[in-house]
DNA sequence: AATGCTCACAACCGCGTGAAT
DNA sequence: AATTCACGCGGTTGTGAGCAT
């Protein structure tokens, strides 16, 4: 009977247009067993691989869809992944790369060696938004939530321009970081220049206008104090050759107890970030959690 | 001891996107 | 060019553990 029915829907899902992504039919959901566990893992280990996730549970015996058998392996079953709280520096990386990027939780995982996406999202619902409305900052903008700018609106025009500059260089970040991972492609020069997209615009005369125009708003570089939490530093940044070229820095990064209670600091910003996109830029991290940029 | 509440985390769902046909 | 497929991503939900009442 559950099996007619089974066949009917998958005849008329196919008569209707697209096949589902899986077989719901039949399919087991909710918390994976031990035994669930180790047939994955053997079926993956066993092939050197997980090859195709749609028809990896068919073959493996599993009552699983592919979905589910992908989100297992990737969030939990990886040798790779590492396990227990997140370290201090990590959090901070964390917040620092939210900052740049949003809830891009696999861009952001991928400067967190061992640790999934959805690990690190699950922290900041939990944890790290929880601590930043703490300290007064809007989880997503990173900015205090009280904070106004000018009421003639020039702020405002500033802001949206600089954050394309934002975008901009969030997507080159990227870019950049994901090169730093295949340095094979920085020995082949062919390869080099069809690497990436984003690096490619960002030197083109697309990204020379766009660096151009921002040089003029900026005056060619930008010292600006930044306070994400207990973290402050003063920053030179040079925008119109390269963004991320740190001229000056002064970095003091204090204890997570202070954090709860340190009030001044969104005080402070509250003065000193009318153009709070670019404050988002300039709060790029510049320690050496960012080595993966090197 | 029972109940209710909160929190943390694993898992699911829907959508977007690029590749294949 | 249009359609289908496979996959990855981000938002959301479900559930169990721990704690307070």
């Amino acid at each position: 009977m559950i099996l007619q029915l089974y066949r009917l829907c998958n005849t008329l899902l196919i008569k209707m247009g697209r096949k589902p992504c899986c077989d719901k039919m039949g399919m087991k959901k909710g918390p994976w067993t031990a035994e669930e566990d180790e047939i994955l893992v053997n079926y993956i280990n066993k092939n050197g691989g997980h090859g195709s996730w749609r028809s990896l549970p068919k073959l493996a015996g599993l009552l699983r869809c592919g979905k589910s058998c992908r989100l297992r392996w990737t969030n939990y079953l990886r040798p790779d992944i590492k396990r227990g709280s997140f370290t201090f520096e990590e959090e901070k990386l964390i917040i620092q790369l939210h900052g740049i990027l949003g809830n891009r939780w696999a861009a952001i995982a991928s400067q967190l060696p061992g640790r999934t996406d959805n690990e690190i999202k699950n922290l900041w619902n939990t944890h790290l938004k929880k601590r930043l409305i703490c300290m007064g900052l809007d989880p997503q903008t990173h900015q205090p939530l009280s904070s106004s700018c000018n009421p003639d609106g020039k702020a405002h025009a500033a802001s949206t321009s600089t954050r394309h500059m934002a975008q901009w260089e969030s997507a080159r970040l990227e870019a950049e970081a994901r090169l730093s991972r295949e340095p094979y492609l920085f020995n082949n020069n062919s390869n080099k220049t069809d690497s990436d997209y984003f690096l490619r615009m960002w030197n083109s005369e697309v990204g020379q206008s766009f660096r151009g125009v921002h040089k003029s708003d900026n005056k060619g570089s930008c010292q600006s104090p930044i306070s994400l939490g207990s973290l402050s530093a003063t920053t030179t940044i040079d925008l119109a050759s390269n963004p991320t070229s740190i001229v000056k820095e002064d970095l003091v990064w204090g204890g997570s107890k202070k954090i709860a209670s340190d009030s001044s600091s969104s005080s402070e910003l509250e003065e000193d970030s009318c153009d709070t996109s670019l404050q988002l830029l300039l709060d790029f991290p510049i320690n050496n959690d960012m080595s993966f940029l090197e």
